[in-house]
Parts: C-alpha cells; sequence; structure tokens
DNA sequence: TTGACGCATGTCGATATCGGAATATAAAAT
DNA sequence: ATTTTATATTCCGATATCGACATGCGTCAA
C-alpha cells in the first residue's frame, strides 16, 4: 500500500502548494484555466490537472462557456481542515488558553 | 520529480489521517509511545514512524525519560495551517460573508 | 471544411511515500 | 552478564503521485 491518493479527501488535496496557490489564485472570482495558466506560471497540463484533483474533492465548481471553463472556489469543502485545526488554536492563542485554565478552575470549584 | 515529502512542511504532515490520528489521540497530555500504540490500534514501527514526521514539522516534541519518551503537542506548529484556510471561513459562514458584502459597500461609497 | 484555439487526458521516468516484518539501540530488571 | 522492555530504524514490495511532453476532443473562426 503506498500513500493516499491526493483526491481522498481535503487535506490531501491542499498538501500541494500549487493547488493551494491556484485556490489563492482564483480567490473571489471566476477564472478560466488559461488564466489561471498565466496567474500561476504553471504549464496548462498542469493546472488543468491541479483542479481536476481540486474538483474531485469539491473545492472548485466549474461551469462550461463555449470552448472556455470558468473555475470557482467552494469554500465549504475547506471546513473540515477548518475545524480540526481550530481545536489547536487555543495552543497558540494566548487569549483562549487563558479562557481554558478559567473554565478549568470553574469546574474545579463546582463539585 | 515525485510527490513533496512529508516532512516538507506541515500541510503535508497532517495530510495523513494517521497522523491527525495521533495528535488528536496526544491531545493536551504528555504521552508515551506505548500508549500511543494502545489508544490507535497502529504498530509499534509505525506510530515511531509517523511520529518521526511530526517531529520533523515540529508538530510534537519529545522528552526522553529512560528508555521511554514522552511525546507532547506543539500547537503553534498548525499556525500556517490555520492562518491559510481562515482566509476561506467567510465562504461558508453567513455572518461574516454579510460583514464582507457591508465592507464592499461602505468602501464603494467613499471615493 | 479546414484550421486555430481552449482545455482535458494519456504516457513516461523518477521518486517518496505506505504498511509489514525484521532488526538495531538503549535502558532497566533479573 | 543476560534477558526483558521501550522505542527507533532498516529493508521490502506496492503504489500514487509529480513534471514534461504529446495527444485527443470539442468549439469558434475563416
Amino acid at each position: 500500500m503506498a500513500r493516499a491518493a491526493t483526491t481522498a479527501d481535503v487535506f490531501n488535496a491542499i498538501s500541494e502548494v500549487a493547488r493551494r496557490g491556484l485556490l489563492d489564485a482564483i480567490g473571489r472570482e471566476e477564472c478560466t484555466v488559461g488564466e489561471l495558466v498565466a496567474r500561476s506560471g504553471l504549464s496548462q497540463p498542469q493546472v488543468s490537472k491541479h483542479l481536476g484533483v481540486l474538483r474531485a474533492v469539491g473545492l472548485v465548481r466549474v461551469r462550461s462557456e463555449g470552448r472556455r471553463r470558468w473555475y470557482r472556489v467552494h469554500g465549504p469543502a475547506l471546513k473540515p481542515v477548518y475545524d480540526w485545526v481550530r481545536a489547536y488554536e487555543r495552543t497558540w492563542n494566548a487569549r483562549l488558553d487563558r479562557l481554558d485554565d478559567l473554565l478549568g478552575e470553574l469546574q474545579a470549584e463546582s463539585p
């Protein structure tokens, strides 16, 4: 058995820098593959393949218009990542950490 | 060239379910490898290898005590992931999205 | 109809995984 | 000194990538 497929889940899909770059390049707009090739500096096949992975995990949606394809980011697909990593936020966020301590004290006081 | 190494950055390190599981298994405690083997159901070499990857990207810290090794999560290493994914939060958070619209309107009003 | 354009897909070689089994290292116990 | 315990490392076969290049397919233009 080898490493999990990049299309296995969102975590695997965004592990590649180029794919995060593509998502950032699209941003809040609707982009054509050609525009992304220009913005990213990647080859056209590369962009298409990376978009294929992003599409497979639901991170982008496509709309066909003639021979052009308009891609847009579908952010909600990132929620699993956000939810998972958010649980660790208090580890570097001092304010949340102090809130944690406070809640711990309150729980310790009440029998 | 092949896929980036799992030790290349935090994104690659957490792309594996087993490694996220280990981080969650450690939680806020300090764990020994044996405890993690028991909790995760993975083999001992597996656990050691995954911990090696997590250690390489700074996601865990170790402390030696005799022949035992105490591992703990070093959360701040996750900040790059959090920061990146947080930019997309407004895509699924309706309240933030409306705030975005409001800010856009305000900016459109002022010349 | 022929050709140019926009994008997707296939092939290839190189590589870095993954799990499993065996082995190595190091410390404690007998 | 030997053996057991706790953990790390190595070797193995299988596999899914990645980039580069070539090709296929649908669409618009001349």
